[in-house]
RNA sequence: GGCGAAGUAGCUCAGUUGGCUAGAGCAUACGGUUCAUACCCGUAGUGUCGAGGGUUCAAAUCCCCCCUUCGCUACCA
């Protein structure tokens, strides 16, 4: 085989917060797929899988556990690398930010951009969200919660490291603008360049005090080192970068890498701040990046308080491991989210796998057997409704090639099952049957058998990156190996005089639907049984907001005279409508002693304007006036806010006239 | 609010530079067949191609406006 040179390619590396579900392992099976097909393709591929291990929330989920991080960590490592075998992930390295060596590289690589002055000291105010590792604005914010995972931040300050960002940025433009395919899908590389490189990138901050589970920046001890620059540069500690200039060959035969496979929630530390933090390395730039779609359960987000996760190994056990494989590859557009339901699953393996390839490789055999004692043999009687089924089998490989190239992969898959489709077609003009009846068309009879036997192994040796399972127990049933691409696009690779095996496999049986359901209700339940085992320690806080105090960050000190300055009146809302076209703004007219202000609150999300009527609140009068969304606002509804960023408006204990003073 | 994408058969989507009765898969109905996992093959559909204007001999396809949904982003006193 000839070898078209090598290919490297890497999925994200996976939090080990907890155990990954079938979204997250969406991923690693497409890279599986794409790492499996280049490798048959001639490339010499190194695929590279892993885990992510430090930060914060695995410091407290490991406190909340009793264990210390570490321990914590490899257990977790244990079970994603347990799920990526028992998926049959092909991976060539599987790295920990664990790993020792990639630590010290970290901190060499930390080092060294501080002391060619890309790394600068200085504090970092905001908003934190403790299990995103991420400060935010104010503005950022979705109703008061982190815009990521829709929970509590808590205001922190704290000194920093940043990474001067803005410094590259005319060159990472240039390289976007001169390699259109460095991000895809194309829409994703229009949000990158509109929303942040043509504004003007703002300076990363890539250390924390405010925890210890992480890379210790080695000449400033109280800081770790910030996740991006932990977790990104896995891509070259694994293949052996060494900061000082002493990478070793596997690290200069690969790099750079041919394809990051990621999430389109990550896209832009990818395609943004990794290809910079390599052009600070002088390294060069990775030569693709694709953000794949989400795969979601009914539309919506898997996540576990809406209690709708789907786990590998579960399906794995329902349906086994290839149909998985198949499902999640062919269900995942190229662009757009993909959706995943056990019904839908059902209907999917029914119809494609069961019926199409299953029925199919059953029926050829179960003929052959019948007819010939399973010997398929090519006895030449050829007719001209064989040859549409040569020429579509000859090239499936070629079609499928076209949509790897741009790793459309379920229309790969699609181009292959177009194949089996034709081979059952080709048994409704032939019928086998008939010809059996007549001895003097044995012949033919054979050669159809030989034709579809032939057909199959095709199909089934294009199969093998995706399926690898299904395609060697087929090839197993048809005693043959399967074959390399080049050779599937010649007709007649299978050996004539074969005897293929006198007991077929079911490759996969039709699943009833009921079944099914009885057994999703069962691997529900312990899911559940397991989540009030854990949620014992796991959900003190978040779940008890009567109990809980709310600390934030003390303000400065401030003087009467200050104070003094700030009019606050009771307000008697005399009318209130929503602000069109915002999401979270209420208008409200509110009459503070014989005048009448109109005041914008952000608090659509908890009070309807129907409600608001008639309300006595405490108003901020003399504020800047000031236009959101477009509508004037005359001063500021007073609320308390709750750790889950709940608001509710401050009013007077007893009754009180619209206007009182309130001092 | 800014930028972008999308609205086509019950569902998921194709429809290249405007051109013949608008397609595929799944689901549905009917017919055929029996080698096979009640499977396979064939046939039939239904669609104001989001709404309304315009350009053209001709528009799902180009232009204008509007509506809806989604993504990123900003604002949310």
């Amino acid at each position: 085989m000839q070898n078209k040179g090598k290919y490297y390619i890497t999925t994200a590396i996976a939090y080990t917060s907890g155990k990954p579900h079938i979204g997250n392992n969406y991923e690693i099976v497409l890279a599986d797929s794409i790492a499996r097909y280049k490798r048959k393709d001639g490339y010499n591929v190194f695929f590279q899988t892993g885990t992510d291990e430090h930060g914060q929330k695995i410091e407290l989920k490991a406190a909340e556990a009793g264990v210390t991080p570490k321990e914590f960590v490899d257990n977790v490592a244990k079970i994603i690398k347990g799920l990526c075998d028992l998926l049959n992930i092909s991976y060539d390295k599987f790295i920990r930010t664990t790993d020792k060596e990639h630590e010290k590289q970290v901190q060499k690589i930390f080092k060294r951009l501080y002391d060619q002055g890309d790394i600068y000291k200085s504090d970092y105010q905001g908003l934190y969200c403790t299990p995103c590792e991420s400060f935010w604005t104010e503005s950022q914010l979705k109703d008061g919660k982190c815009p990521d995972c829709g929970r509590e931040v808590k205001p922190a300050k704290e000194e920093a490291y940043f990474f001067k960002m803005s410094k590259y940025a005319n060159r990472l433009i240039d390289h976007i603008n001169k390699h259109p395919e460095f991000i895809q899908p194309v829409s994703r590389k229009n949000e990158m360049m509109n929303n942040f490189l043509i504004p003007g990138l703002q300076d990363l901050c890539v250390s924390r005090t405010s925890f210890q589970w992480g890379i210790p920046v080695d000449f400033d001890n109280r800081h770790v080192v910030y996740v991006w620059l932990d977790a990104l540069t896995n891509y070259i500690t694994g293949i052996g970068y060494d900061a000082d200039g002493n990478s070793t060959d596997q690290y200069k035969a690969l790099w750079p890498a041919d394809l990051h496979l990621i999430g389109k929630d990550i896209i832009r530390f990818h395609t943004i701040y990794w290809p910079i933090f390599l052009m600070a390395l002088g390294e060069e730039l990775p030569h693709q990046i694709f953000g794949h779609p989400w795969l979601l359960q009914n539309n919506d987000k898997m996540s576990k308080s809406k209690g709708n996760i789907m786990y590998a190994d579960d399906l794995v056990t329902v349906f086994g491991v290839d149909a998985v494989r198949y499902f999640v590859l062919h269900e995942m557009p190229f662009e757009n989210d993909g959706s995943i339901t056990w019904d839908l699953m059902v209907e999917r393996l029914n119809s494609d796998l069961a019926n199409t390839l299953g029925n199919l490789v059953n029926r050829t055999l179960s003929m052959s057997n019948k007819y010939f004692g399973g010997i398929v043999e090519n006895r030449g009687k050829v007719e001209a409704v064989d040859e549409e089924l040569k020429a579509i089998a000859i090239g499936t490989y070629d079609r499928v090639e076209m949509k790897m190239q741009d790793l459309r992969v379920a229309d790969a898959l699609t181009e292959i099952f177009n194949l089996f489709k034709r081979c059952n077609k080709y048994i409704d003009e032939t019928e086998p049957w008939i010809l059996a009846k007549d001895e003097a068309k044995k012949d033919r009879l054979a050669t159809v058998l030989y034709n579809l036997a032939e057909s199959i192994m095709i199909g089934a040796s294009v199969l093998e990156p995706f399926m690898p399972e299904t395609a060697a127990k087929i090839a197993a049933q048809f005693n043959t190996t399967l074959r390399d691409f080049e050779a599937t696009k010649v007709f007649g690779g299978y050996v004539s005089g074969t005897k293929v095996t006198d007991t077929p496999e079911i490759l996969f049986a039709r699943l009833d639907p009921k079944e099914v359901d009885s057994k999703v209700v069962e691997l529900v339940q312990k899911q559940k049984d397991q989540e009030t085992t854990d949620a014992s320690t796991d959900q003190t806080a978040e779940n008890n907001p009567q109990t809980e105090e709310i600390n934030i960050e003390p303000k400065e000190e401030i003087t009467y005279e200050e104070f003094a300055k700030m009019q606050f009146q009771v307000g008697e809302i005399l009318s209130c409508e929503a602000v069109p076209k915002s999401k979270k703004l209420l208008c409200s007219q509110v009459k503070i002693g014989s005048q009448v202000k109109q005041i914008v609150s952000g608090i659509k999300a908890f009070y309807t304007p129907e409600e608001m009527v008639g309300k006595k609140v405490m108003v901020l009068v003399n504020l800047k006036p000031a236009k959101l969304a477009g509508v004037l606002s005359e001063g500021m509804l007073l609320c308390a806010e709750d750790a889950d960023g709940k608001l509710a408006l401050v009013t007077p204990e007893k009754p009180m006239p619209a206007g009182a003073e309130i001092c």
